[in-house]
Parts: C-alpha cells; structure tokens; sequence
DNA sequence: TATGAATGAGAATTCATTCAT
DNA sequence: AATGAATGAATTCTCATTCAT
C-alpha cells in the first residue's frame, strides 16, 4: 500500500516533469531546449529531474513512451467502435483537430523530433507510429473484407487516407496563415474528398460528397 | 571580368559548403550539426566556413535563399507552360518524387527548421513557401475563371491540392517503409484522388479516375 | 534568514572572483586575460565565472561598480571630516599613496581601461570619476567660500589640484624607477607644490611651504 | 642609386602602414585593433603589412621606434634653444597642447601601452621615456648650476615639473568635459603653478606668478 | 612585391550532469 | 528526496599568420 503510494508519487513527478518538457520543447525543439527550462517550468531543481529520468534523451524517451500509451488507449476505442466510415472519417478528423486546437504540442514534437533525429525515428516508429497505422490498417481490412469501400490494400488505404490530414496539419504548424484561419472549412474539404476517394459504395456518402464544395 | 571571375569563385565556395550544410544538417537537424562537421564535409577548415557566412545561422539563410531561388525558377516555369491541370498535377507530382528520390535533404531541413526554429519560420515562410503557393493560386485561379475545376477558391484549393503528398512526403521521411517501397503506387493513387476531387469538368479525367484503382 | 546567507555567499563569491580578475587585468589589461585566468587564480571552474557574471564584460562592469561604491564611501568620509585644507592636501596624498602601496591595480585598471575601452570610459566616467570629482568641487566650493583658498571656480580647482599626483602615479605605473624609489620625497613636494599654490592665505602653510625644499 | 630609392620607397610603405596603424590603435587600443583593420586604414592587403613587420607586435615597435627618434630630435631641438626657464616652460606646455589639439594619439598609445603590456613597458621606457627625461635632466641640471630654480635634484624636478601637465592630459583622455572645455585656462595655471614653485628666483616670475589666478 | 583566401590555434560561452548539503 | 552551485567538455567564433598566385 504505502509502496504503492510511493510509486504513484514518482508517476506523478514524472509526469509533472514531462508535461513541462512538452511544453518547452514544443515551443522551441528539443536541442534548444535546456533542462533548466524544463526545471523551472516544472517549478523543481535541475538536479530533481535527474532522480526520474536518466538523461535529457530520457525525457524525450519518456515523452515518447507516454504518448505511445495514450495513442494506443484511443486507436482501440477507434478500432473497437467505429464501423461506419463515414462515422469514422469525421471521428478521425474532429480528433486530430481537436490535437490542433490544443496546440498540437505533442504531434509537432513527435513531427520535429522523428525528421531531426534519426536516431530517436526508429523509436518513435515503433512505439507511436506503427501501433497506431496497425490499427488503422485492421480497420481497412475490415472494411475492405465487407466491401464498404473500393480498396485492395488497408496498408495503402490508411496511408492515403491519412496523408491530406497530415499535410494540412504540417502546412499550419508551418505557420500558414490561411490553414489557420480556414481550419473548419479545410476539414470539410478533407473528409468531402476522403469520402469521394474512398466511400463510393456508401450510399449516404454518395450524395454528400458528389463535388468537392467550398 | 577578373572580377567577375572572383565573383564566381566566391560563389562555388559559398555553395560547396552550403552544400556540405545541407547534407549534413538534413542528416541530424540544424542543432546538432557542428561547423566542424560542415568544415570536414566540405573539405576547407572551420575558419573558412566564416569567411563566406556571418555565423551558423547565416549559413541556414544561405541554404533557403538558395532554395528559393531554386524554387522561383521552377515555379515559373511551371507557370507558364502547365495549362493542363492534369498535366500539372502529373508534373507537381513527378516534381516532388523526384526530390524524394534526390533524399529530399533541401525539403526534409526545410520542413524540420521551420518546426523546430520558430525564428525561422516566418524567414521560410516569405522566402519559399509563401511565393510558391502565391504560384500555385495563380494557377488555381486561372483553372476556376475557365470553369476547368468546381472550385471557388484558389487559396484553399492549393492548398488541398498539396495536403496528401505533403502528408506522403512526410510519412516517408518518418521512415515508414511502406510509403517508401511502394512509392510510385501512393503517387498514382494520390493523382487519382485529386483530380476525383478537382477534375470532375475534365471530361477524360472523368474515365481515369471515376474510382480509386490499386 | 536564509535567504540572507544565501546572498552573502553569493556576494562572497562574486567578490571572490572580482578580486582575482583585478589582479590578472592589472597585470596584463582586460583584452589580454583570459576568463581561463581569472577561473583559475580564483581557484573556480571556467563555468563557475558565468554563473556570477553574465559575460567578460560583465566583470570590467563589476569591478567598476564595486570601486565606485568603495570610492564614494571614502570620499563621504573626506567630505565630512576634512575641513582644513592642509590636513585634506596630506589626506588625499595619502589615501593616493596607499593605493600605490597596494599595487594600485585598481587604479591601473580604471585608467587603461578607459584609455583603451572607449566605449567603457562612459561608464567609468559616470560612475567613479564624476562623483569623486563632484565631492572634490563640493570641498573647494567650501573652502573659496570660506576665502581660505585664493580660488574662483572649484571645478578647475580640484582637477589642478589631482593633476600633479595623477601625473606622478601614472609616471609610476609606467614604470619609472625614480618615482618609484623617491616616492615619499615626490608626495612631499606635491604637497608643498600645492599648498604653495592654494594655500597662501593659510599662515601656517605659508610659511611651511614657501619654497619648494627637497 | 637605385638601392637607395629602393630603401626609400620600402621606408614610404612602412610608414603608410604605421600612420594606419596609429590612427586605428589610439582609437581602440592595440588588442582590439586588427591587423585587417590596420590593412584597410593603410590600402595595402592584409598580407603586405607583413612584408614590412615580422608580426603585429612588431608594429608596436615601429610605433615606438619612430615616435622615439621625433621625440629625440624634438628634445634636443628644446635642449639647445630653451635657457630660459619661463620660456621652456611656455614652450614644454605648448608642446603638450599641440599634441593634444592633434587628438595625441601617439600620447595615448603611448600611455595605454605602457598601462596595459608589461612586456612593451621596458622597450617604451627605454625608448622614449628615458631620453626625455634624460635630456630635460640636463636642462634642469643646468638652471640648478646657474642658480635659476630652488632645486637641488634634477631628476626629481624633471618629474615633478611634468607631472601636473601629464596629470591633466590623462584627465583629457579620460573624457573629463571639464578640462577640454577649458584646456586654455588649465594650461596657463599650470604655468603659474609651476614658476610659482621653481620660479621665485626670476624676478618676472615672481610679479606674474604670485597667486593662483583663474 | 602584392594579394587575400585559407588556416587552425585559442578564446568566450553554454549547458548536461554531478554531488555535497 | 530535493536542491542548485560547481564543473568542464564541447561549441561557436576570431584573427594573426601563411602561401599559392
């Protein structure tokens, strides 16, 4: 009991820790950012931190690893839910804007961290990426399997599927001003095209989604 | 023309070690990369670096004016011949692979500092990204004035336009190793959906791309 | 109370390390020390100097803080006590004298710095030499006042008054053995030079200081 | 002949460069002069300075070595010309006043050098200290031996004799407003000052001089 | 001789990490 | 456990000097 309160002790300065390292680090990446920053917005000692992490590669490490869980938490809710995909489409998109909407901390510094340091890409692969495209890749299959869209390959599909989402969001972390200010009008577009690419079979879809209209 | 000649000479100077910059910064981010490694890699002594750039930062300026010029020049020319918008999106996507097979190190820096330098990024912004999509809107706003696309606004529609291979372009620079093998069908799939999406007025897109085809 | 140890261990340090960098830059002048130097006759860390001090400059700029506050405690005390013009002319000499004795690298420092620092001499002037000579004019505005001295404009006064001891003391730093070795007999003649020239309606003085004796 | 213009022309270059090198050192000290700056100033590439100096200290040297042999030919000049002593005394402070009225450079680098490299300090003082003051011994020897000044060491009435003039220079240097503002009336108390402490035996002196008066 | 680009040793500064309190 | 001062390796940058042209 009392060991156990200990170790909820260390998760939560551990994760006081980390939020402050996300938010330093998504602000200015994470060489420039300095365990005195991460420190002081913590509200702890430099030395403090290094009683729960290792090193400054570990806080990345930890940050990656945290994320990693909390991904995999949603993409099963995702999996296990979302059959329709019309559903799942607008489900998808209203999550990675509601990511923007926080600020997109986390994604920027998965984005920043995977281009900038090779040797932490094969980590954060693993460990964010591939579990999270895994997921994705079921979900095609199925839909595939019951012929809900026109699609020979669910690798290939939840990668497509996925990459106008992600090139908006690059575009506004990017500092686009007019991905910013459009942001509602481009999800819309996204998930018209997406379900004009993909949904033909669905009756519903046909409908909505017959021209892409701005 | 001696002086002409010098000129010259300081300017293949300049780009051989813009040169070594970019390959190695596109290796392991701007932070990480010393002026020694710079040095090494473009073969003069570290001292030299400084006689042909202010201090490091400067050598990144160097790196995306040089793009920018680059870039403007191939815009132009795109400009001006690409009439046919499936002709331009074959062209807009040929043009992008092929940087992918060069490694991309010009678009991966980019897409990294911008991330990870806010500084920088509003100097990327006017100098590189900014022109192209003034170019591309162009484009855009002369194919809506012909009625040869269902859109209304060319902003929105560049943008769009680019989303899914920018998001392809940057999954595969995370190292996913699907959208690398198989990335001459994502390009295909990608034209498909976008002239699905923009090319409905165009009667012979009509048949190619009625559907999404593996 | 704590708090209150916590700063005077700090100021101890940071005195701790202005006091070797006197003696280095006395020594050699500012440029040509070395932050390695002054780290290692303060027996601290090259890393350590910056957490007291935010740059090389930063030193220079707290040495002359810490002169011009000792300074002015010295010249309150001359202000209040010295009345007799007599006394004062031996006091000033003295303190002056003092300074030679201990190495006078303060006042090496001060001078070459703002010989060789334009853009310090700002600095110094405003914080050590006008206040020493505002204290100085503020005696001799007594003193005219008071008709002991034959005198009508206290600034020029105080300035003829220093010149000939600063005269001797740069003479001496410039390493003139005949200063050196004749100290004393120069400090007397100053003195009687001096008394001779301000001192006339002071009858003691007159006769003490009639002519100029070796 | 030709050998001889050869010499001249080598003598010119050399003295082109150390006139750059005066101008650029009295204005930032030699530490922070470089020898780029001195190339500019000179119009000679950076490489040809060292085709007439072995090094950059050599330049100091050449520095001191030239102004010695005009400060010898100077004193001397004095040397034989100047009995009188109220005379030599107008005439030593007029000197002064012309070097300072040219900026005094070479005063001040003289000075900051000395101050601040204790290596040149031996070279400078042999240089152009000793024989000054050797050759104004002299002079004072002599008005000793005729009975024209209370003094009965010369070397000490050398020095005390320049130093409420040196005095005032420094205070000039160092930016006091006050003493260039009214440099003129300094200049002429000092003269008072000083016929009033050697002059009482010259009958002139004794009426001209009898008070300070500003 | 004159040039000025190239060199690299050396200086200032930063910051992850340690450790005595 | 928490602290934060001290450390010194590593980095950026400067500039006297050399040397091929």
């Amino acid at each position: 009991m009392n060991e156990k309160f200990q170790a909820q002790l260390i998760q939560a300065r551990r994760n006081q820790i980390l939020d402050a390292a996300v938010a330093v680090i998504a602000e200015q990446g994470f060489q420039r950012t300095t365990i005195k920053q991460i420190a002081a917005k913590a509200e702890v000692a430099d030395g403090t931190i290094y009683n729960y992490f290792k090193n400054k590669d570990d806080i990345l490490m930890g940050i990656i690893a945290r994320i990693s869980e909390s991904e995999l938490r949603e993409l099963h809710f995702a999996d296990a839910k979302q059959v329709d995909f019309i559903n799942f489409a607008h489900e998808y998109i209203a999550h990675r804007m509601a990511e923007v909407e926080a600020g997109y901390p986390m994604l920027k510094l998965i984005l920043t961290e995977t281009l900038a340091n090779p040797e932490l890409s094969q980590e954060i692969y693993t460990q964010i990426y591939s579990p999270a495209f895994t997921a994705a890749e079921h979900y095609f299959q199925y839909l595939m399997e019951q012929g809900l869209i026109p699609v020979t390959e669910p690798a290939l599909a939840a990668r497509l599927f996925a990459s106008p989402v992600l090139g908006l969001l690059v575009l506004r972390m990017m500092g686009d001003p007019h991905v910013e200010e459009q942001w509602q009008a481009y999800s819309n577009l996204v998930i018209q095209m997406l379900l004009n690419a993909f949904g033909k079979h669905t009756s519903e879809a046909k409908e909505e989604s017959d021209h892409v209209k701005e």
